[in-house]
DNA sequence: ACTCAGGTATCCT
DNA sequence: AGGATACCTGAG
């Protein structure tokens, strides 16, 4: 499949850090494994990239996946003039998008996250992939189901890297197994209700329940504050970020921000 | 050897 | 409400 696409740049999404498992091969060609599938996209010519997957798969899946319906210059020409500092992380990182991964996937991922570099994450999430998911193609291995993760034995866990985050991981996939935490009714709550129903389990704070409710659920009016947002806000907005003036899109001047200031 | 990493739970005032 | 502190582990 191939496919003309503005604002969308695939080094700058596997460097977002809003997904673990997507990742460049080669200067212009990416991997991704997610929605139980490998994918890969090589970019082939300005605004021109080769999807290696049918056409029915491309509109089923990556299509959305990858927000590609979605018309990011309007997000970023309704930036304010005066507000230089996002215009330019904006223009540093307009081929970045908001991908719809799946929801508990995010959470268990962004359990991990906590006080872990990016590169800790890779590996813990590969290493749990490994463990329990699917093998879908020769050493490929899928995100694994709820069952499965909630299953594993305590070594097991523990040979993961997750440190005091192991019992959450737990937690959260026997929650969600048990059916007690449902993410296709999460998905149909209010943003608050959803936020408070995330906040709720353990190991989920403010700032993890705001990122999958950004690349979970694609509720992208919600704005995770990390170190990293911390100090754009210090350094640029007198310590806190005005998200009123983005209403309900400010998660994605969340993502250009944080790249831009990560990478610098 | 040492700090810090996309924080959170818990305890304290 | 808001501040201080402990917490697993790996990367730089």
């Amino acid at each position: 499949m191939i496919k003309k696409i503005r604002n969308f740049d695939l080094k700058s999404i596997v460097d977002s850090g809003q997904c673990f498992r997507m990742k460049m091969t080669d200067e212009d060609h990416a991997v991704n494994i997610a929605m139980g599938k490998v994918l890969e996209i090589r970019h082939i010519g300005s605004d021109t990239f080769e999807f290696d997957c049918s056409e029915e798969e491309f509109n089923d899946i990556w299509s959305s996946y990858y927000d590609l319906e979605t018309d990011y210059d309007s997000f970023i020409r309704s930036i304010k003039e005066e507000d230089t500092f996002l215009k330019n992380a904006a223009s540093a990182s307009s081929g970045i998008r908001i991908l719809r991964q799946d929801p508990f996937e995010m959470l268990i991922s962004f359990i991990i996250s906590q006080r872990k570099s990016i590169p800790a994450i890779r590996s813990s999430v590969e290493k749990l992939c490994r463990l329990c998911g699917n093998e879908i193609r020769d050493g490929i291995y899928s995100f694994p189901e709820p069952k499965s993760l909630s299953q594993l034995s305590d070594v097991d866990l523990a040979s993961c890297s997750l440190g005091y985050r192991a019992g959450y991981v737990r937690e959260a996939a026997l929650s969600v197994y048990r059916g007690d935490l449902n993410m296709e009714k999460l998905a149909t709550l209010s943003d608050e209700d959803l936020f408070e129903a995330l906040v709720s389990v353990r190991g989920v704070g403010k700032k993890v329940a705001n990122c999958v409710m950004l690349f979970g659920f694609h509720r992208i009016n919600a704005f995770p504050v990390d170190v990293w947002m911390q100090r754009v806000a210090d350094e640029h907005y007198g310590g806190r970020f005005p998200v009123e003036s983005y209403e309900g899109y400010a998660g994605v001047m969340q993502q250009y921000m944080f790249f831009y200031r990560r990478g610098r």
